[in-house]
DNA sequence: CTCATCCTACTTTTT
DNA sequence: GTAGGATGAG
């Protein structure tokens, strides 16, 4: 431990020793927080402290496995896989589970992801005849949203003159009638959604006593790490849990609070000091990550906001170089620049694609990036998005496991109980779920029992719903046994989902294939390491856990060499040596629906700050002059905060592609950019932009020639050419190639029939095994 | 009930 | 530019 002590600095060591009573730590970005976090568990070990009684809050899972790991080293495996860390949601899930009875709940309560909720309450207005113009569901859901993670209850809603006025004023009267029949819903259908986890807890701890004193008890040490991103609903859980031993910890640094926008209320932080008697505050003010030039423009941005602690953060590294800063003509062009510097830094600097990210602001813009790097050959990897598990094909399959799980998770079933098509239409689910609501039972009782119900169907349709209840329950039979991935695997086969993803042999038809091998293979995983574990089944509860709160489970899947795209937001808390930060434009960032209050415009403040911080070497801003938004090519400003840095951090560069790529750009009307350099008050040009737009002088070339496919038009490949080697001669020493893995050697073949697999070694993502009925892959040698 | 097509809303960020 | 829902013919 002494050693691991001594790496610290004076205020990173204080902070790590300290272990009794409150603190609060304040951590500048790339102070080494997570280093205090993990060697404070470290060195709380040390002393005797028991793992069981050390609770760690994380903002992800990604960042607590990691913790872990580190932990892991330090103290050993056996001890750190006793410590209780993860995030809010996935810790209080598991305790949820265990005392579910208490609140009503199965113990194998589904959760429900946002998209479950939407559905659920776009049927709920629909059944209730509202105007889904004026009751949009995604607003009502933020609304639904909202009163849970300030706790408002249905019955405190309806007791709030305050709440009802507002919605009333907001067009929405039936507000609480919704919200109500939302949860009574949700709770018939054995379903949480994400609020829930955490209302559900404080729930559970406010009505019974005793579970708390459990709680308490267990819980002696808590540590809270990303504290500014904290919603009311977890701040209650906090003072709940910590009420009794008063030793908690957290960590944060308001400077990095960015998500208001689902309720993280920014003065949990700012006010921690009044909840506890006796804090201790430290304050982490040394940046250990990035350039002098870096860490100075960060600070000179984050001085224009007006609500913030008190810290000063400095570093002892070397100035570096300045901050780059390129206009683009359009996004294309914007791509090509990143793609195209990566490309040349790379090649100057013997780095690797992992030493690069590129940042920004909402996930529609990744499209233009993309098509540039693949025209460099330049690998990348999107992270978030529309996540895999959100995937259509996928959620089909989850919705079967959710089904054997919880037959009463009624948005898993209304999902597959006609997809594939099997002859249930509508009309019947309307009057399924009329009946169900009717006898207060869940649909699939009422399916289950349908000659004692009034639903009235003719007799064919009764029996394919008593078909379907039938092949859910032979599901159900084969889970006593049988193993997620096996499970999985036949219901795919069994259900006709893959005959329908299969039949027209279309581009998307065979990136559903491919997702879904992606899935069974992650299946496969995730039993091979439930073995290793050796107290936990491998069952399908816990598979279907993981995969409801998973953001990033599928993140360190491919160890191919990649550059990093993603949002600000999933940037937080990572660090790459050189950041790209695009679309640094008015409208987009500061988005155009944050501008309204100054607290929305300092959080998107905050939000470009932490974007600046994960750069270690150096940063590029960039923004571009029109860009495709909605399919249409819009114009727009540089964004105010490229201004707002100091200028002495600033190099600002136009590169010679925009010459090249605009033979207007030699006309007169760009006087005042004919150096390279322009002068910074002059980034706002816009009578001379719009004058070169409107001719449709900056069409990028390439998009004419784009070659589409009709969408009535069967693409030739793929019908009948076999890429699929199920039933082919594949043998041990093939040089096979994968569409995501790249090439690689087939060290070993094993299984027999369907259940044929290799197992093959690929240069760049390692040894994989892969189900040869669901892989395509080609033998190239 | 199913399938093809039209149409619409989507783009702020996520556990 | 797209994915999912609504619509209408068979």
């Amino acid at each position: 431990m002494e050693k691991y002590l001594n790496q610290l600095n004076d205020a990173q060591l204080e902070s790590t020793i300290q272990i009794d009573g409150p603190m609060i730590v304040i951590a500048g970005a790339g102070s080494g927080k997570t280093r205090v976090l993990t060697y404070r568990i470290a060195f709380m070990m040390s002393k005797g402290i028991d793992p069981f009684n050390i609770l760690a809050l994380t903002f992800t899972n990604k960042a607590a496995r990691e913790m872990k790991e580190r932990i892991a080293t330090i103290v050993g495996d056996s001890e750190a896989k006793n410590l209780w860390m993860g995030t809010f949601h996935s810790v209080f899930a598991r305790i949820l589970r265990s005392e579910a009875d208490k609140l009503g709940y199965p113990s194998n309560f589904t959760i429900y992801d946002t998209q479950d909720s939407d559905r659920l309450i776009a049927s709920i207005i629909k059944e209730m005849s509202l105007d889904k113009d004026i009751y949009k569901y995604k607003q009502v859901r933020s609304r639904i949203s909202s009163y849970k993670n300030s706790l408002i209850t249905v019955r405190a809603y309806y007791q709030n003159p305050e709440l009802i006025e507002a919605d009333t004023m907001a067009r929405r009267p039936r507000m609480g009638d919704i919200y109500k029949e939302y949860v009574e819903r949700c709770f018939k259908a054995g379903a949480m959604d994400f609020d829930d986890l955490l209302l559900k807890t404080n729930e559970l701890l406010t009505r019974f006593p005793e579970v708390l004193a459990k709680y308490q008890n267990r819980f002696k040490y808590i540590l809270v790490d990303e504290y500014q991103d904290t919603n009311h609903s977890q701040y209650l859980i906090v003072r709940a849990l910590s009420d009794k031993f008063q030793n908690i910890c957290v960590v944060g640094d308001d400077a990095q609070s960015i998500y208001a926008f689902r309720g993280a209320n920014i003065n949990n932080i700012l006010n921690f000091q009044k909840d506890y008697d006796d804090v201790k505050v430290f304050r982490l003010e040394q940046n250990y990550r990035s350039t002098k030039n870096i860490v100075n423009a960060a600070n000179s941005i984050i001085d224009k906001n007006q609500t913030k602690l008190d810290k000063i953060v400095w570093t002892a590294n070397d100035e570096g170089e300045k901050i780059k800063v390129n206009r683009s003509l359009t996004d294309g062009d914007e791509g090509r620049y990143v793609a195209s510097t990566i490309f040349e830094t790379k090649m100057n600097n013997q780095l690797k694609n992992s030493d690069f990210a590129i940042l920004y602001r909402t996930n529609a813009q990744s499209r233009a990036i993309e098509d540039a790097l693949r025209k460099r050959d330049i690998k990348y990897r999107i992270y978030g998005g529309l996540s895999f598990y959100q995937r259509k094909e996928i959620k089909d399959i989850l919705s079967y496991l959710r089904l054997v799980i919880n037959p009463a998770d009624e948005e898993a079933l209304k999902r597959v109980i006609n997809f594939p098509p099997r002859g249930i239409g509508q009309t019947t689910v309307d009057k399924l779920i009329v009946s169900a609501n009717g006898y207060n039972r869940t649909i699939f009782e009422v399916m289950k029992n349908i000659e004692k119900t009034n639903v009235k169907v003719n007799s064919g349709t009764k029996t394919k719903l008593q078909n379907f209840v039938t092949l859910i329950e032979s599901y159900q039979v084969l889970n006593q046994t049988a193993d997620v991935f096996e499970l999985a695997e036949h219901i795919t086969r069994t259900s006709g989902l893959i005959r329908e993803f299969n039949k027209d042999g279309t581009p998307e038809g065979v990136t559903r294939m491919e997702n879904i091998e992606e899935l069974l293979n992650g299946m496969k995983d995730f039993v091979e390491g439930q073995k290793e574990i050796a107290d936990t089944t491998g069952n399908l509860a816990e598979f279907l856990e993981d995969v409801a709160l998973a953001t990033d489970l599928d993140a360190d899947k491919s160890d191919v060499d990649h550059v990093a795209l993603m949002t600000i937001h999933l940037a937080k808390g990572l660090e790459f040596p050189y950041v790209f930060i695009v679309g640094l434009e008015e409208d987009l960032f500061p988005s155009a629906m944050s501008m309204n209050t100054r607290s929305e415009l300092e959080e998107e403040r905050r939000l470009f700050y932490v974007a600046l911080t994960r750069a270690e070497k150096q940063a590029y801003l960039t923004y571009a002059l029109s860009r495709y938004r909605w399919g249409k090519l819009i114009d727009s400003e540089p964004s105010r905060f490229i201004e707002e840095i100091d200028e002495q951090y600033l190099d600002i560069v136009t590169p010679i592609e925009e010459r090249r790529f605009n033979p207007m750009l030699d006309a007169d009307i760009f006087g005042d950019v004919e150096d390279s350099k322009i002068n910074p008050n002059k980034i706002r040009f816009k009578p001379a932009k719009k004058a070169m737009l409107k001719k449709g002088g900056t069409k990028k070339p390439q998009e004419k020639f784009r070659v589409t496919t009709p969408k009535n038009l069967k693409p030739v490949v793929n019908t009948n050419s076999n890429t699929n080697l199920f039933d082919s001669k594949l043998v041990v020493g093939n040089i096979v190639k994968h569409i995501r893995f790249g090439t690689g050697e087939v060290i070993k073949i094993e299984g027999k029939g369907a259940d044929i697999k290799a197992e093959i070694n690929f240069q760049h993502g390692g040894v994989k095994k892969l189900l040869l009925r669901f892989a395509k892959l080609e033998v190239v040698g």
